[in-house]
DNA sequence: ACTATTTTTTAGACTAACTTAAAAATATAT
DNA sequence: ATATATTTTTAAGTTAGTCTAAAAAATAGT
């Protein structure tokens, strides 16, 4: 059956705020996500549901079915592989991929995904520390904290992001904290939960909640 | 103004044939190359011709404007530029690329096209030797001709095809007639219209008529 | 338990792109 | 020149995906 550009971006919608929550994906969360109207989101649920790639019970929410479940992470996979191809082979910096990654992920060919992770050399993650799932749906896992859990004297690097917005990307660039850049916590200020951190072993920084509650770190 | 990836196809289609038949394109000629109705393409005539990408006289057939004509050949840059990018990195072989391309052509993002084309040493020609247009929509021309054209004792290396379809290319992979090799025409039976050439100055092969048809040669 | 708020669905309508069937215009052939 | 054939357009209808506004259901607050 014929899934189209539309609902594959539906169907990633789904996943990833049921992901986020931990529960089935409501109506105006999804609509929120896919920036659509509510009505428009109960007309897709439809036509998902018809097509079973999603379970549905009017007022419930959504959850993906195996089926919805494969496509939506076989999209995240093609996202990802193409983020790391723009930036490890087209030297595009990470916070300019994700708009083309969205279109190439429609991308409609298995032996070019095949071929494409061959070429990049089977990376697990991708330019924003992102675990790219294998061709059955499975992401790597890893033990990361946000920077903000962290305690004085502990260390590790930088191995993801939680917040993807350019403007972050930018600012983390500017501070020399790209990924694999170690990191160690050196002063928590409790009057405006602010930290001081020693970066890659020689320059001290401060760096605000904000910025604590969105770096992921894997101590060491 | 948006364009569609449709109407990018109509665009498309209306160029090739304008530079096939040196003419017009007509509805029915459109509409045998999207294959869609003739009516169909009535409708879309009114919608491009309203964004003034084509001129358009009832019962005339369209001529694309200049920006019409920029879209058509920015197209085609991509679509072998991904061509090329297919067969050279990732390993395809020429026949499997068209119809990824296909899909590729419509990726919108111009800091990609020039970087893809950077990274490809810009290329002339495509894996299928078709020119690749530059930026400005301007194509290499390169003197070559058919196979069928040619006089017994004449020398040339194969440069490109002018039937795409699988099985012809597969027949060349496997009469090692790819882009490159030289060929001398040895002989030429008028019985069936039917040559014998020497490849590579080492094989003695007797082509069909329609080979000799769809083979561009340079002469040297 | 009832009322108020929020969420979701339904109803009705729009656009892009497509179809078939019929009508109109153009081209061809005697 | 007129009849015939071909090409193109029009008319009417379908589907996917969208919208706004109104109705219905579920949730929350006292
Ligand atoms: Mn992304
Ligand atoms: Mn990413
Ligand atoms: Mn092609
Ligand atoms: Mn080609």
């Amino acid at each position: 059956m014929e899934i189209s550009y539309t609902e594959e971006n539906y169907l990633k919608a789904i996943f990833k705020i049921s992901e986020q929550d931990g529960k089935p994906a409501s109506t105006n969360a999804i609509s929120s996500e896919m920036n659509t109207s509510a009505a428009s989101v109960t007309d897709m649920i439809k036509r998902l549901s018809d097509k079973t790639l999603i379970h549905y019970e009017r007022y419930r929410g959504v959850t993906l079915t195996k089926r919805g479940e494969q496509i939506a992470t076989h999209l995240i996979r093609k996202h990802r592989l193409w983020e790391v191809f723009l930036v490890d082979k087209l030297h595009f910096s990470w916070d300019e991929v994700h708009e083309i990654a969205e279109q190439l992920e429609h991308i409609k060919s298995q032996r070019l995904v095949e071929r494409l992770d061959e070429y990049l050399a089977f990376p697990k993650f991708d330019p924003h520390g992102d675990p790219i799932p294998d061709a059955d749906g499975n992401f790597a896992i890893r033990k990361q904290a946000l920077l903000m859990d962290f305690q004085p004297g502990e260390q590790g690097i930088v191995v993801g992001v939680q917040d993807h917005s350019t403007t972050f990307l930018q600012y983390l660039d500017r501070m020399e904290l790209v990924l694999g850049t170690p990191v160690e916590l050196l002063e928590y200020f409790e009057y405006d939960e602010s930290m001081r951190i020693l970066i890659n072993q020689k320059r001290e920084q401060v760096l605000s909640k904000k910025v604590c509650q969105n770096l992921f770190i894997q101590k060491r």
